[in-house]
DNA sequence: GCCAACGTTGGC
DNA sequence: GCCAACGTTGGC
C-alpha cells in the first residue's frame, strides 16, 4: 500500500466532478510526462492511498481523499486526433501513455498550498521541493497520516 | 501576465 | 552524448 498526490486543475476534473461521475470514478487521462506515467504504470497498486489536489487555480491545495481503482492501462486520449492530448507517435500496438482509474472517498475543507508549508512534519513533501512541477508524487506514510489526521 | 524551474527536442 | 532553444507547469 502506498501513498500518492495526483493534481489535477479544477476546470478540466475537480473533486466534485469526481464525486458525482458515473461509480465515482474517473480515469486520470492527459498525463504526459514520463516521470508521472511510471508511477501510474509501474509502482501505482490498486488501493494505493490519492491526496486529490487541485492545482493552476484561485485556491491550489489538497481538496480531498481517493484511491486508485484499476491497474494501468493506455490512455484512450492519446488515439483521439480531436483531444488536446493526442500524441501521433503513439499507436495501438505500443501506447506511449498509461493510466489509472481513480475512485473517489471524501471531499475535505480545502487545505491551501501555504498551510501545508506551515507543518514541520510535511517539510519534506515532494509536492512541496522547490521548483516541482511533477502531477503525481509520491507521499509518505508519515505524511499521509499526518495529513488525515490532523488536516482533515 | 510574469517568471523560475524543469522536460523535451533536435542539430551537431 | 552534449547542450541550446524551446515549450510547459504552476504559484504568485
Amino acid at each position: 500500500m502506498r501513498y500518492w498526490l495526483m493534481k489535477s486543475e479544477p476546470d478540466e476534473a475537480s473533486i466534485d466532478d469526481l464525486a458525482h461521475a458515473p461509480h465515482r470514478t474517473l480515469p486520470w487521462t492527459g498525463v504526459r510526462n514520463y516521470q508521472a506515467r511510471n508511477f501510474m504504470r509501474d509502482t501505482m497498486r490498486v488501493g494505493d492511498g490519492v491526496l486529490f489536489y487541485h492545482s493552476s487555480c484561485p485556491e491550489p491545495g489538497i481538496a480531498g481523499l481517493a484511491h486508485v481503482s484499476s491497474t494501468a492501462y493506455p490512455d484512450p486520449t492519446q488515439f483521439d486526433s480531436k483531444s488536446p492530448y493526442y500524441d501521433a507517435k503513439s499507436t495501438h500496438e505500443n501506447p506511449r501513455w498509461m493510466l489509472v482509474d481513480v475512485v473517489f472517498e471524501k471531499k475535505c475543507a480545502l487545505i491551501p498550498l501555504a498551510a501545508l508549508r506551515e507543518h514541520e512534519a510535511l517539510a519534506d513533501m515532494r509536492v512541496l521541493a522547490k521548483g516541482n512541477r511533477l502531477s503525481i508524487t509520491p507521499v509518505t506514510e508519515a505524511e499521509w497520516t499526518f495529513i488525515t489526521n490532523h488536516l482533515m
